[in-house]
DNA sequence: AGCACGCCGACT
DNA sequence: GTCGGCGTGCTC
């Protein structure tokens, strides 16, 4: 072989971040190959999935130049390369959250990718090909389409006359009910339509959780004949999950629904991102770069020519400031989307239920009271509360419960000596579970049967404190054991939850249930208020939200707001199968010992205006986002002494970066353990950093991440080797 | 992270 | 005499 005719190149790959050697390696190769291709590469004894991002110069490799570089094995050239905005978006992603740009791009591709070489890798693109060509084309017949009210009209009006390179971001913010599908639907048909033969339209539609891709792609299914869909999801099998991506990375897919690893999806004619339910904490990766979907989908549309639609009925703070006019300073009674105004992002507004189906009362009921401090059953369920749900019982609609804590109880103690069931492995208490009678580690998995004396002292009298969904089940089906039904049978309570719904096909079949009128009390949790419709619920109560109110978790009240507000939109919700007596108003029932909360007042008022516009002016007073921008230092080890030692060389390093004035207003706060010490026997601290403006913060991380390296080498060996890994956490969701 | 090489106790 | 314990070190 020619020696001159060879050529370097640089190709990414999926390297351990701590190694110093980047991720970023030099090969050779026969020909220069276009950046975006895929290889394998020989990296110590394997072959390694690697992507070419371009050609390396004659200038020295970082660090010592490696005596002989090696040859790459193969080129997976089966498909076109990955293309350069798909390049920018992993670099990008790569460096605003301090990870390895190898480490982002592989993470985005099919994990099955790796496994397969160049000739498997054509044979699954050429089955795909096949596949799709003896695919029956059915005919794109025209759909009928439901009239749009007014407002969505509106809002449809002022989406597209925002068009071309100057389109903003778009905040569609509409309550439960107000018919957000069907603006997305009408964007989507847009987006398509837009499109050329040579090159059709792709459109990305994120939601935040696997359990609602089903409903919607058959939503999409209905409205979009003949257009290939996929959905993206890690519910799906390695093998599903490569055909998938590989229908969006060649273009067939026209469609590709699913939840926040999509945004990484290669789609080379992406014209759409719509995101629902935008303010849902799942769109934030809380492993690898721990990126957030909604903050990528944004950036990727502004720099792919593509418009992006955010979707929400409890905006988050951050979208809902950028939609305001001048500064995120909050405008109160702003009229309908129309009139949107000049913030960075366009907001379209709307306001009613379809169909003019009423919002459901809010009823605030005292836990202070003496009605409710009465006996055992009144603290759990206020007597009014009792007193609606049996009414709703005598009338034949259904109810539903919502309490955010599976199991049975919370924590299980021995009134003799005070032991608690805690968890060997983390800082946090095991959970009595009474079906299978096992205290269960929520966070670590570990489960014991539950012991039949107290293990400190033999005491038999232990006893369960609080409540779970398996508990509140109980009680409910005991209080209204002799309410009268309208069936004449008796009640019939069921609960979903996470237990309820471990088989796969569960949740869908318990729904099913409860959707053919089976069930007349729901006790479920969060997962039941999402996004799930059940137009026979005329009541929904939360009989303990307080835990959100005072919690060290600055977004806790933001996302009880959020919960309240999607749960009551469960209630009464407008549409063809709604029944006869649909005109009778549906209520959400909150029991409260903090009734004066300005949280329930705007609850009460379905007011999120008011909810957003106190909790961004106490952000401000606080410095806290979306005013400024955090990031996390975490650091996990296997003492605490170790995981502190280490923060606090890095806090040592990052001040003195700071006294260089380099980063303007960054400031750094002193390590500490993180809020679940301890987890599955690892010790975790974390330490934050704020700065008023995203750049500083960005510039300061930068230089920071790059001084770790060699901070932690400098640090003592037995505090080195305690420690397991460290990383940077931008833009957290909790501190 | 893998996966080598490398130097000390219980087995056929 | 080997098989294997996992301690350190390298991977373009």
């Amino acid at each position: 072989m020619d020696a001159s005719a060879l050529c370097r190149l640089s190709v990414a790959l999926d390297l351990p971040a701590h190694l110093a050697l980047g991720s970023v390696l030099t090969y050779l190769g026969e020909r220069p190959l276009a950046a975006g291709t895929l290889v394998r590469v020989p990296l110590g004894k394997a072959s390694h999935l690697g992507v070419v991002v371009g050609l390396a110069d004659e200038a020295p490799l970082d660090g010592a130049e490696p005596t002989a570089l090696r040859p790459v094995d193969e080129v997976l050239d089966a498909t076109a390369p990955l293309n350069p905005a798909w390049l920018n978006l992993t670099r990008f992603a790569a460096h605003y959250y301090q990870r390895a740009w190898g480490e982002v791009m592989l993470a985005a591709l099919p994990s099955h990718l790796r496994r397969l070489d160049a000739t498997q890798w054509a044979a699954q693109v050429g089955k795909l090909k096949r596949g799709l060509a003896s695919a029956p084309a059915t005919p794109a017949r025209p759909v009928a389409m439901p009239d749009l009210n007014a407002e969505q009209a509106a809002a449809l009006r002022a989406w597209r006359a925002e068009a071309g390179a100057t389109a903003r971001p778009a905040l569609l913010f509409g309550v439960t009910g107000s018919g957000k599908t069907e603006v997305y639907l009408r964007v989507v048909a847009d987006a398509l339509a837009a499109g050329t033969a040579t090159a059709p339209s792709q459109v990305l539609v994120l939601v935040p959780e696997i359990n609602l891709t089903p409903q919607l792609e058959a939503r999409f299914a209905e409205r979009f004949p003949g257009q290939a869909i996929v959905s993206l999801h890690s519910g799906l099998t390695p093998v599903q999950r490569l055909r998938a991506w590989l229908a969006a990375h060649t273009g067939q897919a026209r469609i590709v629904l699913g939840t926040r690893m999509a945004v990484f999806a290669s789609m080379p004619n992406l014209r759409l991102i719509v995101v629902d339910e935008e303010h849902d904490p799942s769109y934030k990766a809380q492993d690898g770069a721990r990126h957030s979907a909604r903050d990528l989908a944004v950036w990727r549309a502004q720099h792919e020519g593509a418009r992006v639609l955010l979707g929400s009925a409890t905006p988050s703070l951050e979208s809902w400031a950028h939609a305001q006019n001048a500064g995120g300073v909050p405008m109160a009674g702003r009229r309908v989307g129309e009139l949107a105004g000049s913030g960075r992002y366009q907001l379209l507004t709307l306001r009613e239920r379809v169909a003019s189906a009423p919002l459901p009362q809010v009823r605030l009921l005292d836990m202070n009271a003496p009605a409710a401090t009465a006996d055992e059953s009144s603290r759990l369920i206020h007597p009014v509360a009792l007193a609606a749900l049996k009414a709703c019982l005598a009338r034949g609609e259904q109810s539903l419960v919502l309490l955010n804590r599976r199991g049975y109880a919370p924590v299980l103690h021995c009134g003799a000596c005070g032991w608690k069931s805690e968890c060997a492995h983390c800082s946090a208490w095991r959970v009595f579970h009474r079906t299978d009678r096992t205290l269960r580690c929520h966070h670590c998995g570990l489960t014991h049967r539950v012991p039949r004396a107290c293990p400190e002292c033999g005491n038999l009298d232990i006893k369960p404190l609080g409540h779970g969904t398996q508990k509140l089940e109980e009680q409910l089906a005991a209080l209204l054991a002799q309410a009268p039904t309208a069936h004449g049978g008796p009640v019939r309570v069921a609960r979903i939850d996470a237990d309820s719904t471990r088989l796969k096909g569960s949740l869908q079949a318990q729904l099913a249930g409860v959707h053919a009128g089976e069930v007349d009390v729901l006790v479920g949790t969060q997962m039941v208020a999402k996004g799930h419709d059940f137009r026979r619920i005329r009541l929904v109560l939360v009989p303990e939200p307080d835990g959100a109110l005072f919690s060290h978790d600055f977004r806790a009240a933001e996302r009880l707001f959020a919960l309240l507000m999607q749960a009551g939109g469960r209630a009464g919700r407008a549409g063809p199968e709604a029944d006869a007596q649909s005109d009778a108003t549906s209520e959400l029932i909150v029991q409260t010992s903090f009734p004066t909360h300005p949280l329930f007042a705007a609850l009460k008022g379905h007011d999120f205006e008011a909810f957003a516009a106190a909790t961004l002016t106490e952000r401000a007073q606080a410095g806290l986002p979306p005013h400024s921008h955090l990031a996390l230092l975490r650091c996990e080890a296997r003492t605490q002494a170790a995981a502190m030692a280490w923060l606090n060389a890095a806090f040592d390093a990052g001040q003195a970066l700071l006294d260089q004035a380099a980063a303007p207003g960054v400031s750094l706060c002193p390590p500490v353990p993180a809020a679940m010490a301890r987890l599955a026997n690892v010790e975790r601290a974390q330490l934050l950093v704020e700065a008023p403006r995203r750049a500083a913060l960005q510039a300061f991380l930068r230089d920071w991440h790059a001084a770790l390296h060699a901070t932690s080498a400098a640090l003592p060996q037995e505090v080195g080797r305690a420690v397991i890994r460290w990383a940077v956490d931008v833009d957290p969701q909790v501190i």
